[in-house]
DNA sequence: GCTGAAAACATGTCTGC
DNA sequence: GCAGACATGTTTTCAGC
């Protein structure tokens, strides 16, 4: 029931590539010491164990034409509706990341739109598809987002 | 003052960096219509200029061992102390993102840890390096994350 | 700013340990 | 599970338009 904990070496592997998602097998070799080969190797076992999600790359949202980020907390419409909100919700592209939370509040997204125009019509499109009504915090800045993780 | 928006090649360029970030500029090159080298020139670009601010992979919170999430919201305990709360919070590893937001609130982290003990401890160290009180909401499951914005 | 070509380098596969 | 070698594919640089 309880995963193993993650090998000293796919850790380190882990590590480097989560800091540089464009890290060369050449590279990661140097750097947790292993041959090209091996590490190519564990890679892909990472990959096909679902440890390595994927690879994406981080963008300023300002330059792209995604200035406004916010943060939505969902409080289901009727309590006793089941709950598919996520399924509702998936086809909402502005929608980044959607987490399930303990508290006053069922669901939190975190969304980011063009304009306070996008973000009133993107609330408007939340609140008919999943039958929920919304708590809107504002992002006003971002100090820091998706830094590496601790390993 | 406004930033020029993003023609569209950049634009293209960087919807399929999103989606993929090992995605080859042989591959990118094809799926954009440009010669491998325009490609290769235009990445580079993106990356001085800051639109493209890095290369990261995702991973499965529970195999690598941070299984629990919690977003922390931070009051100042002396709302007339300097507002150098991000650079106070830099140095823990274990936040991930931290929001300046518009609400009753200041601020709000994503955080990931291994244990609740663990998060315990973190919320120890995070009032104390920032003289905040906060208010803590677990993650309870994540049904997406991280997804590529719609550009 | 683009293309195309050439050299350097990385990836993917396979063999043997 | 790892190393080494080899064929193929990719990256990077450069000349020319």
């Amino acid at each position: 029931m309880t995963g193993p904990v993650l090998e000293p070496l796919d850790q380190a592997i882990v590590r480097e590539l989560s800091a540089d998602g464009r890290r060369s097998f050449t590279d990661l070799a140097e750097r947790v010491g292993l041959s090209v080969s091996a590490v190519h190797q564990r890679v892909r076992r990472l990959e096909q164990r679902g440890v390595i999600r994927g690879y994406t790359t981080r963008l300023d949202g300002e330059q792209i034409g995604l200035p406004l980020t916010a943060l939505i907390s969902l409080t289901p419409n009727d309590p006793a509706a089941p709950d598919d909100y996520p399924q509702r919700l998936e086809h909402i592209t502005e929608i980044e990341s959607c987490y399930s939370v303990a508290g006053d509040e069922s669901y939190i997204l975190l969304v980011r739109v063009a304009s306070p125009l996008a973000l009133e019509e993107l609330l408007r499109k939340i609140r008919e598809s999943a039958k929920v009504s919304t708590r809107t915090t504002v992002v006003l800045s971002t100090p820091f987002e998706g830094r590496s993780p601790t390993l």
